[in-house]
DNA sequence: CTTGACCTTCCCATGATGGCAAGCTTCATC
DNA sequence: GATGAAGCTTGCCATCATGGGAAGGTCAAG
């Protein structure tokens, strides 16, 4: 409302813990806050705005490298969106890969989970295939 | 072959880094190797076979918290199979929230990206998307 | 003026891994 | 036997994103 916040408001408008804003500032991801005169961060309805970008993307699961490119991407209003878009693109891939990867293991696991008796009797094809050494 | 290894040799036979197989050793996952007079730790053809399954286990996504307790249901010869059972299917049941999770944002992202042109225009609704604070 | 909620900085921890440096051992080759 | 390379030792630091907690300053309401 009156448009200046403590950390504590930003991070309730942001869903950003305080902990985290400022260790984005510390790192360098966002500007350093202006202060009153006490030492307390203020942001404005700008700042909170940048915090929940900031927000989103984490949800996407981008980095914070990552991030600050999509920041001064944001902030660049000459910028080509293709770079936007292949920033993306390769974060797609990223995902699709670390989908496969544990898709692998969990199917595996399945497989071997199904062998498995399951009650109180010591044998065990699961323990046998950990010391195998086949993880397919 | 003559059964007594260097922590090189059995890093090579096991898949194993050296770094990681001290680094077992320094958190309790694995006891202390035997020593050399001189300090070199040696490693049996047993402890091999147990790095190999420390490998494989950490290959299909285990944790070294739930590595020891593979681990001890492995040297444990009075198991019940139902506890190693259990203890993968909580894990696969991990994995298939982890896989969800990624596949939720790879979809929102894919969702965006159709939407930007991705050309030289600064036109970029995922930017908009970013900053609207909509990760869906 | 006290109390409680809020803020500040600083240090430490997580989990699994890698890198590097200084120094010792082993072994093969000259 | 000396030398050099490869391999071993420990120890410290870095990663990545986050949380916890302590010690101390600030602010607003009662």
């Amino acid at each position: 409302m009156r448009g200046v916040y403590n950390i504590g408001q930003a991070s309730h408008l942001s869903g950003v813990t305080a902990k985290m804003i400022r260790h984005y500032e510390a790192i360098g991801l966002l500007p350093e806050a202006k202060r009153t005169e006490s030492g307390y961060r203020q942001y404005s309805n700008e700042d909170v705005h940048t915090l929940r970008f900031v927000k989103t993307s984490r949800d996407l699961g981008f980095s914070l490298q990552e991030i600050q490119q999509l920041l001064s991407l944001w902030f660049n209003k000459r910028r080509a969106s293709r770079d936007v878009h292949r920033l993306v693109e390769k974060h797609v891939d990223e995902l699709n890969q670390k989908i496969m990867d544990l898709e692998r293991m969990r199917d595996s696991l399945k497989k071997l989970a199904q062998c498995c008796h399951g009650d109180e009797r010591p044998e065990c094809p699961i323990l046998d295939q950990l010391a195998e050494g086949e993880s397919t």
